[in-house]
RNA sequence: GCCGGUGUAGCUCAGUGGUAGAGCAUUCGAUUCGUAAUCGAACGGUCAGGGGUUCAAAUCCCCUCAUCGGCUCCA
């Protein structure tokens, strides 16, 4: 007999570690001298091919050629044969300390173009690392001493891509290979089913299977129709965010989609953030040349910044919070286009806060604190919090000196004040202002960012914002852009993965589906189902008559929390049998007592 | 946008030059059932789209589109 899928998946594997690269000096040792065995397996099978670099990452290692050639998905296996023959000659791994001098001559002597521009930004002691007498790499180690000291059974070539010498898509495009390397086989096949599992959490996958979202050709790339089920998930944490903010002050506001060039003129976009925008929609030519006509918005800023002028404020209403679900259009690069992680079209849980400059570390620290809460109540866990501060010697951004060191200089002290963990990320800024971005992982463990809070100073100098100080005066407000969400696309793709599609009993979009043994407890169903839905509890009746077994399948499948079964005696005794999908069968309880727990699970954002 | 992979029924996939297949889903019929798959039948495809090679193309080649893994870029 063969257990259920899902059961599968419960089963307790056997407790194998992985440790990180970055947590085990034998994996770094390992990895890197994997990556030198597969370069010199490389250039063996490719003579024309160039080394550049190959460090080891977190859970493998990963090597860059410049060869004349694409490799191909194909090519990995004839490369990882070649390794297995290296490895097998018990090749020692010598390091060697050389002088500059000799490093360039030795690379010139083996016309390593690349190597050479490394060697330049090298400090000293400069090493060598041997493989044997036939290959070596410049390389600060550390290394194993042996090849022999790897296990070709531990080893496995993963994937081929492009990627840019120095990550510079204007320089040469090279081919990376990445490859993972582990002490024994058991930690390579545990490594491998962790990637399955991830697999199966992906929010594409899972997105599909539960019918939230879809996404059609004709409609087009990286725009995402959003089907009942997904809406009533999208509407929920929509709700859910609104009532925070109606406590915290929020002001609602509603802004188009599409406005007039001048408008992202004033406030910089069309100058520094043109490339990402969709195309003008201009009437004639003469407008199109003169970049005149409409555009879609991809932020609300500027539209939030018009409803705050359009009347002269006092400080009185100061800190004014205008707060949108401001659906925004980005014409980002197909290439970059996945699921909902990153898609052209999606709403931001958008809010510009218009405080006067003494307002503005209490304002920031409130935001903060409502995006921490938002968080908490979603249950996730892990981000982490990064400074975005911009890169100074680029051109990219508006602005004085001094209204980035004011902005920066807030939301450090903002974080220092919380004792927040942080690191920085300069260059990340926002073209108007610095940022505290909030990141979280997917399940392959690429980085996303969700939360943000800007700080700014210039747009508020762009659009001459103003109010009325209580001297009469007229001063210049500061604005903080912030979005707990980030979008709802993206954090509905992170929930889906983080949850693995079970959702909290508050987000699920059904969350009781009543079962019937047999078609005689159709009618008290139907009735239960329209009683719960009265009392605000998405309950649906399961009128497909299956067999109970299929039909409680079914339910699971669909990833149903509370799952009530209907026999003769429950309708005798008016209850149900609760099955739940976190702990399973709870037995009979009265149908009064299960709307009350219902009811008390979802105002509290936990389980039934 | 760049490098590589993939695209067959609503979904998951088999089919490598010679008449387009399976399971699930859907519909209909039978069954009236107590916690992860009841039985049977029917329906369903311009093999992503376009062009080419060939007596013959889902299969080989080219272009376009979409999608996946990276790179670059970002909520």
């Amino acid at each position: 007999m063969s257990a259920p899928e899902s059961a599968d998946s419960r089963q307790q594997p056997e407790k194998i570690s992985l440790p990180r690269t970055s947590e085990s000096e034998s994996l770094k040792k390992i990895r890197h001298t994997t990556s030198h065995v597969m370069a010199m397996a490389v250039q063996k099978l490719f003579p024309k091919a160039q080394v550049t670099i190959g460090p080891w990452i977190e859970n493998g290692f990963y090597y860059d050629f410049d060869n004349p050639e694409p490799f191909a998905e194909k090519d990995l296996k004839a490369i990882q044969k070649e390794m297995v023959k290296i490895i097998n000659r018990k090749l020692p791994v010598i390091r060697e300390e050389v002088s500059r001098e000799e490093a360039e001559r030795r690379i010139k002597e083996i016309n390593e173009p690349y190597k050479l521009e490394i060697l330049e930004g090298l400090t000293e002691p400069i090493t060598i690392y041997h493989l044997g007498e036939q290959w070596w790499d410049l390389c600060a180690g550390p290394h194993v001493e042996n090849t022999a000291d790897l296990n070709p059974k531990a080893i496995e070539l993963e994937s081929v891509a492009g990627a840019y010498w120095r990550g510079d898509e204007n320089r040469a495009q090279l081919q990376r290979i990445y490859g993972t390397a582990w002490e024994t086989p058991e930690q390579l096949a545990e490594h491998k089913r962790r990637k399955e599992e991830a697999l199966r959490r992906d929010h594409r996958r899972l997105g599909k299977e539960l019918g939230l979202f879809i996404f059609a050709d004709p409609v087009g790339p990286g725009l995402p129709l959003w089907t009942p089920k997904g809406t009533i998930l999208r509407n929920t944490l929509e709700d859910f965010l609104k009532q925070e903010q109606i406590k915290r002050g929020y002001l609602p506001v509603v802004t188009p989609h599409i406005a007039r060039t001048d408008l992202f003129r004033i406030s910089g976009h069309r100058q520094k953030y043109g490339e990402d925008m969709f195309p003008l929609m201009a009437e004639n030519e003469t407008d199109r040349e003169a970049d005149r006509g409409f555009v879609m918005k991809p932020m609300n800023c500027p539209f939030h910044i018009e409803i705050y002028r359009s009347q002269l404020r006092s400080y009185r209403e100061l800190p004014m919070r205008l707060a949108e679900f401001g659906t925004v259009y980005r014409y980002e690069q197909s290439g970059e286009l996945g699921g909902l992680t990153r898609v052209r079209g999606f709403t931001v849980d958008d809010s510009h806060l218009f405080v006067t400059p003494e307002q503005l570390d209490s304002e920031f620290l409130n935001v903060v604190d409502l995006i921490l809460s938002v968080f908490k109540s979603l249950q996730l866990k892990n981000f982490k919090a990064r400074l975005s501060f911009r890169d100074p010697s680029s051109d990219k951004y508006i602005g004085s000196d001094e209204a980035w060191n004011k902005a920066e200089g807030a939301i450090r002290r903002a974080v220092e004040h919380l004792g927040m963990n942080y690191f920085e990320g300069i260059g990340e800024a926002a073209f108007y202002g610095p940022k505290l971005d909030f990141i979280f992982q997917d399940a392959l463990e690429r980085e996303w960012q969700l939360g943000t809070v800007q700080v700014d100073y210039n747009l508020p100098e762009r659009f001459e914002l103003e109010y009325v100080a209580e001297d009469g005066s007229r001063q210049r407000p500061v604005m903080i852009h912030r979005a707990p969400f980030g979008s709802l696309e993206r954090l509905i793709g992170i929930l889906i993965e983080e949850y693995a599609g079970d959702f909290p009993l508050w987000l699920a979009p059904i969350q009781v589906r009543l079962i019937p043994v047999g078609e005689d407890q159709l009618p008290f169903i139907q009735e239960v189902a329209a009683k719960m839905r009265s009392l605000g509890i998405r309950a649906e009746a399961d009128t497909s008559n299956e067999r109970l077994g299929k039909a409680i399948r079914n339910a699971e499948k669909d990833k149903i929390p509370v799952m009530a079964v209907v026999g003769a005696k429950e309708v005798e005794s008016d209850s149900l049998n609760i099955r739940t999908r976190a702990s399973g069968e709870l037995g009979a309880i009265p149908v009064a007592q299960v709307i009350e727990r219902c009811q008390g699970a979802i105002a509290n954002y936990t389980n039934f």
